[in-house]
DNA sequence: ACCTGAACACCGTTCAAGT
DNA sequence: ACCTGAACACCGTTCAAGT
């Protein structure tokens, strides 16, 4: 009932909580966002949050799960082209995701929220759901190679994108003339650069 | 005079909370790092930080200038090898640095500090000469390519020991068995296989 | 120039109480 | 079960005042 003011049972609360919480997040970080002003925003009282999630940590986490399965449907929308191509496209997908989404990747990312994952089975499985895309995309890429080498290269390439990821984000590497707009041909070239084809 | 108590003038309160800002970082993030606890255990009152430094944030920029300032000295510390192999261990450095100050390193390359490094001209200069190190190893490895080449090795050769170092720092790589220990190692073999011999 | 004391407007978190 | 109101212990920041 959206016409009604304020009624006594929000009936969504939870959910409304965290939209507003990715709002935030995109708009002016983790370091500014609060509880009360959540809750303002969702209409209730700051205390009625803690029905919800047991602490502001716990919100934080809730939001990096929702935002690793994003990541997920991301990395697995069909790439074009095969093999070490659309490897290559998973990689231009993660940035991409890192450069759009800025506060809520560096909030997956953070200590915080990585302290918190090993008590939040929730967290942990859309963490380990979204490694395992790019586990797939990597084994693809290179269905020859042994364990190990995939191994490798899982890491390699991780390393590569994540690292890309935060140079853009941050607009660390205006430094060498690129902005975050450059994004996607960079991401693909550095990868090209990688020789697995 | 260190047995004196209290003197009304402290003498280096600058250099004492920056210290301490250090400290808290290294322990328990930023945070959780506040002013006034700095003030407490540098034994002055609250009040007394804005007399050196604006704001919180001025003063974390403070304190990530020298982070790039230590980063600058670890990374220009003469390694073993020449060519492509002094490049490596430039990079396990550059690891090693991030995996040993973990709270530092996130702040260097915070969303809060990179916002006002424009108009921090101590911070953007200490930036750009760790960059500037990062450049000159490129070039020494790669003597013979060309301009453009260089560009793109040191953005590839930065995001992948960027990106080790966020892995590693948030012990992400936990997933595929790795830890920080594992660090100097996995970052020399990542390196040798971008095959720039 | 450098520091203190008091004040203001905010937080996160807890808890008894209401429906 | 879900939300409110009041309270507590903290913050960042400002400012008049002291030496």
């Amino acid at each position: 009932m959206p016409g009604r003011k304020r009624a006594y049972h929000h009936g969504h609360l939870r959910e409304a909580l965290l939209d507003a919480a990715e709002r935030a997040l995109d708009s002016r970080g983790v370091v500014t966002l609060t509880l009360r002003a959540l809750s303002r925003q969702a209409g209730v009282t700051h205390a009625a949050t803690y029905h919800h999630f047991a602490d502001r940590s716990a919100l934080l986490r809730a939001v990096a799960a929702r935002g690793f399965d994003r990541l997920s449907e991301e990395l697995s929308a069909p790439a074009p082209g095969k093999g070490a191509e659309a490897l290559r496209e998973l990689g231009v997908a993660y940035v991409s995701f890192a450069v759009r989404h800025g506060g809520l990747f560096r909030l997956m990312f953070s200590a915080e929220v990585t302290r918190g994952r090993a008590e939040d089975a929730t967290l942990q499985a859309s963490a380990l759901r979204a490694f395992e895309v790019l586990l797939r995309g990597v084994q693809r890429a290179s269905p020859e190679v042994d364990e190990a080498t995939v191994r490798q290269r899982v890491v390699a390439s991780w390393a590569v994108v994540h690292g890309l990821a935060g140079l853009f984000l941050e607009e660390q590497l205006q430094v060498v003339g690129l902005t975050r707009a450059d994004h996607a041909s960079v991401t693909r070239q550095v990868l090209k650069g990688l020789g697995w084809e």
